[in-house]
Parts: C-alpha cells; structure tokens; sequence
DNA sequence: GACCAGGCACATC
DNA sequence: GATGTGCATGGT
C-alpha cells in the first residue's frame, strides 16, 4: 500500500462525489454531541436526537452538564442506546467542566498527541469518537477511521483482514499529506462510498474503486 | 421479521 | 491479546 495508492483513491472518490462538507454539524459542540451519539447507529436517528436537544435549547455544555442524566437519555431515546450514550456525554462533560473550565476554547492550548490522550480516558470515548473530535470539532491533523474504512480496504485487499485501528490509522496519517481539510474530506467519502457500495451484501459494480486493483469478485469473500 | 447502522466497555478465557 | 456480549432505536 503505497502513497500513490491512497492519494488515487482519493483523486477517484472526489471525482466521482465531490466534497462532502463534513461534519454535518453546525458548532464544535453538536459536533461532539453528534460524534458520541452516532456510535453504532445510523445517522438519521442521531439527527432526531440533535434537533430534539436543539428545540430544547441544550445544544450548549453548561446546560447539558446541569440537567438530570435521566430527562438526557429521554431526550436522546432516538438515538438508540439512550442510557448508556447519556452517561457517555456526561462523562465527557465532565471531564470538560472539571479539568478544562468547561471551555471548548481552552483544548485549543493542548498538543494534539497529549489532546488525544486525555479524551481516550473518557468512559464511552474510544478511537473513533475520540478521533472524530479532533479532526471535526477541534480541527486536528487526525484521520478517522471507521467501520467503512475497515472494510473497504479489507474487500479491495489494500490492508490484512486482521489489522487494528491503530494500523489503519497509521497507514494513511504516515502516507498522505498531514491536512486537516484531506483528512476530513478523504474520511467522508469513505463513508459516502462505503454507505452506497460497501456494504455486508454489497452491490460493488458500479463502485469508483473496483478494479484498483480488487475484482469484482473477490468483493463477495 | 431479519438485518443493518459513522462503537465501546466489560467479562472471560 | 483475542473473542463474545449487552446496549436500543428506526429504516429497508
């Protein structure tokens, strides 16, 4: 897997679907909000979430870190795993509020590599959310990887079926250049191939990346 | 009705 | 370290 490679991925994707304009958040904080609460589920339902906090004017860390972790998880019940996503977002905001003032602005002073550390030790962060932060709300050089990731690059044979998300990671942060803005664009349009093409069952003949250098029929393993 | 979705922590071996 | 399980809603 070369550095030529992924920057041909990429060049194809953005061709084919062009920017994606991620995260499709409006502020830092509904953007972490959105990054907790979008584990494991679909989007559309993390969406009913937001606008519900959003109508109920929480969308805001004090506000979310005062009121009652029940009346959250009610709140956020759309989103699927409600109780355990509701202590999630409290945890982080306390984290926010005891070590950091409760000030989104005062992260902007910590080094990424320590940055990223920090929000690893939050209960219900893990890479992905922790890396989603950096890189959508925070704007650091970070690459997300995710489940679409994973796959895609497993089906078209570019990584071992068996590599973890630090290699993953690895592999595109050392061979590609260290931009935000390629690293958020690039992330997005794995998601966007991944959600049309790279499925379970996948349906990969039309796909932008068939054939680089994958067949079709090595999709169906 | 089964399967899936932009994970994570925890138990157990 | 690897593997299995609970967490839950809503769309296809």
């Amino acid at each position: 897997m070369t550095s030529e490679q992924l920057n041909e991925i990429y060049q194809r994707l953005f061709e084919r679907f062009g920017p994606q304009h991620w995260w499709p958040g409006e502020t830092q904080f509904e953007i972490i909000v959105g990054a907790i609460l979008t584990q494991n589920t679909n989007w559309a339902n993390v969406e009913k979430a937001i606008s519900t906090l959003k109508a109920a004017n929480l969308l805001c860390p004090r506000r979310l870190y005062e009121i009652e972790i029940e009346k959250l998880a009610e709140l956020i019940r759309p989103a699927g795993y409600y109780n355990i996503k509701a202590r999630r977002l409290k945890n982080f905001l306390a984290w926010l509020f005891e070590n950091h003032d409760g000030q989104l602005n005062n992260l902007n002073e910590i080094p990424t590599d320590l940055l990223r550390r920090e929000l690893l030790e939050i209960k219900g962060v893990g890479r992905e959310t922790a890396d989603s932060i950096l890189l959508y709300a925070l704007n650091r050089p970070v690459f997300v990887v995710d489940a679409y990731t994973a796959r895609i690059m497993t089906r078209h044979g570019l990584i071992d079926t068996d590599a973890d998300y630090e290699q993953i990671r690895e592999l595109f942060q050392s061979n590609l250049d260290e931009e935000t803005q390629l690293f958020n664009e690039y992330h997005a349009l794995l998601v966007r191939v991944g959600k049309e093409f790279c499925k379970p069952k996948p349906k990969c003949e039309d796909c932008p990346l068939n054939r680089l250098p994958h067949t079709v029929e090595t999709q169906y393993l």
